[in-house]
DNA sequence: ATTAGAAATAGAATAATTCTAAATTTGGTG
DNA sequence: CACCAAATTTAGAATTATTCTATTTCTAAT
């Protein structure tokens, strides 16, 4: 696996939530050659063990995410996906549910820190919050 | 809009999480001119409505559900979905964020009841639970 | 060097979904 | 009722995301 170390490093050292086809970009900058079908097979297999996670926002594609602990924000104003980094809730879902589990995902639905801060500067002028 | 509302009626008697192909073959039963961009239409400006659910599982297509609060399991055995009734969560979200939320998805992977009594039936009488 | 197994490549194939343009239906209006 | 505009549906092509298959290339051990 020459590309997989690669794919991964791509995934952890990005800031964003890629798609495959971004991944594709972004290594063939160091690996011209490199094929998207050898991407999404490595991803594939990195999934499979585990070692990524991959996050599906409706009508998107797919997008890959490092394997830690955390939590996402789908923004309703610029469809970004953001992180969260909200406390560990498997212990209240594994009481709430009896039966252990073996991982959860939450996406929360709300507006971006900057759509939030985007919204606040245009009305603010004409409608200060709460006068 | 003559579809709309049995598209909706086919989802809410479901029990199942359908795929629009799927409601598209169950609404065919009834409306047998009935074509799959139709349903796809349909779909989406009810989801934009807000009066539906839609699901996105990795790797499968998006499965339309019933616009009620609950949660969601994904079986990793069997890759299932099934319906989880756990309590809501928007309030202690809302103070671990400092925002207002819009909603939530939560997807938990575990064995859906099925194959729990499956794996349970199969083990005991070779391994009882606890000796 | 030789070879077996793993990984990568090319590109066709499939699956899901959207788009476009034409046809049909619907509900109002004269 | 006849007519029109708007909304909906239809057919089928187009697009997008992803997988598959067969061939080639690498790698590392003999």
């Amino acid at each position: 696996m020459r590309y997989a170390e690669k794919i991964l490093d791509i995934i952890c050292a990005s800031e964003e939530h890629m798609t495959a086809e971004q991944i594709f970009l972004t290594l063939k900058q160091s690996c011209p050659s490199v094929v998207l079908a050898t991407v999404y097979n490595n991803l594939n297999s990195l999934y499979q063990q585990g070692k990524l996670r991959k996050i599906s926002v409706e009508g998107y594609p797919d997008r890959y995410d490092k394997n830690t602990r955390h939590d996402h924000l789908v923004c309703r104003r610029c469809g970004r996906l953001s992180d969260l980094h909200l406390s560990d809730l498997t212990a209240q879902l594994e009481a709430q549910t009896g039966f252990s589990i073996d991982g959860y995902d939450l996406k929360i639905q709300s507006l971006c820190p900057q759509c939030r801060a985007e919204l606040a500067a245009q009305s603010s002028p004409y409608e200060p919050d709460c006068s």
